[in-house]
DNA sequence: ATCTATTTGTGAATAATTTATTAATCTTCA
DNA sequence: TGAAGATTAATAAATTATTCACAAATAGAT
């Protein structure tokens, strides 16, 4: 598989949010230029994108769309069942924990950490259990490679130990500032940044 | 002032985030090297996505943090407390209402619309009025240019009215595929699709 | 079975973004 | 007050991402 490129991996979710769209709705065969429609990139990006992970498409005829979940979702991980932890039980983390959609759709939260175990377990409306923190080590699910971040402080200290533990992913949705350990990556789901970008935009399309 | 490119303007929310922090540690003047160490872009970067705002900086001085805030948070909206409305009260829209915390950082909500609006104008521990979807027209604060979105579905529709109302930007909290109108642009949050990302990235990186 | 309409896949060309370099400007300290 | 050292701003080069153009392949019609 060649290098794909990182605007490409970014696109990738949106395809495939795409596709599982367009499946529930009884499509079963989508052209590149019917997709570029719906998802508003242009074919030939995504018939670029598509050919990196290979040739997925019949030519003259499109890409049959069960075979491309099936495709991108082997992509995403083993089984598309990849376990993923939380730290952090406060609104936030409960929201995400009770928002349960996700199962084998982005993997799976196994265990979630946080200060006040036992308030958080009874708070808490799912199978999910919660441990304090300081069995991070010891509760953590061998081989899981994804973090879900949301406490309000601390944020550095807990990264460094996901890292020594092997995490490589860290979804973050506090606000703190931390330094991002040698070949981890991130991603930011931060709604201030996100409205702000936006801002950002809006007014200078107004000028 | 020059055309400041998306991947620019999708950094400003970052440095702005950071230099407030730094604020907040009282740190006064900051180099492009050091800051480019805290957020981890390239000081030549930083140097130059700034420059496209003015000269922002002084040479052998470094850049005055409490101006860079200023010029920035007057660059993201008037008097930074752009007027925004919430469509969808559920969970996740009662969790961003209940979180206060970017009134003048990002802007207010004003208020909020759902299909149950006496139910959520109790649940919510907030002074934001929650009106019914109906009377968005009716209750639509003028002049604003924001929404978010957290409705589960039906999003088409309200992004429809929406534009016609005059806003220009949606933060997309909705799983729900729509097609954006012309002059409108959108940031999605969807964990889901984050997290996505992160696994093929993850993946990617395993190979 | 053959021909024609389509549509993908690929590699090259173009465009956009990031990084490096250079020149100019500022602060500081003697 | 002036020179040294530091740092930005502007410009150039390198890298990365997108788009284009066309060959190769397929479905479907006749």
């Amino acid at each position: 598989m060649a290098e794909i490129s990182r605007a490409t991996l970014r696109r990738y979710p949106v395809y495939l949010k795409a596709l599982r769209k367009l499946s529930q709705n009884g499509v079963k065969v989508i052209r590149s230029n019917e997709l570029s429609q719906y998802v508003d990139i242009k074919a030939t990006t995504i018939r670029h994108d598509f050919s990196l992970i290979g040739q997925l498409g019949k030519q003259g005829y499109g890409y049959d769309i069960e075979e491309l979940i099936r495709i991108f979702a082997e992509a995403l991980g083993e089984d598309y069942d990849e376990e993923m932890i939380l730290i952090g039980v406060g609104r936030l983390g409960k929201a995400i924990l009770n928002y349960n959609n996700w199962n084998h759709v982005a993997g799976e939260i196994v265990c979630a950490f946080d200060l006040k175990p036992e308030v958080r377990n009874q708070e808490t409306q799912v199978n999910v259990p919660v441990y304090h923190i300081s069995q991070l080590k010891e509760k953590f699910p061998k081989g899981c490679e994804i973090a879900i971040l949301c406490i309000p402080s601390g944020a550095q200290e807990i990264v460094n130990e996901l890292h020594e533990l092997g995490v490589k992913g860290i979804v973050n949705f506090t606000r703190e500032h931390f330094v991002l350990p040698e070949g981890m990556i991130k991603s930011d789901v931060d709604v201030v940044s996100t409205i702000e970008e936006l801002l950002f935009e809006v007014n200078s399309m107004n000028k």
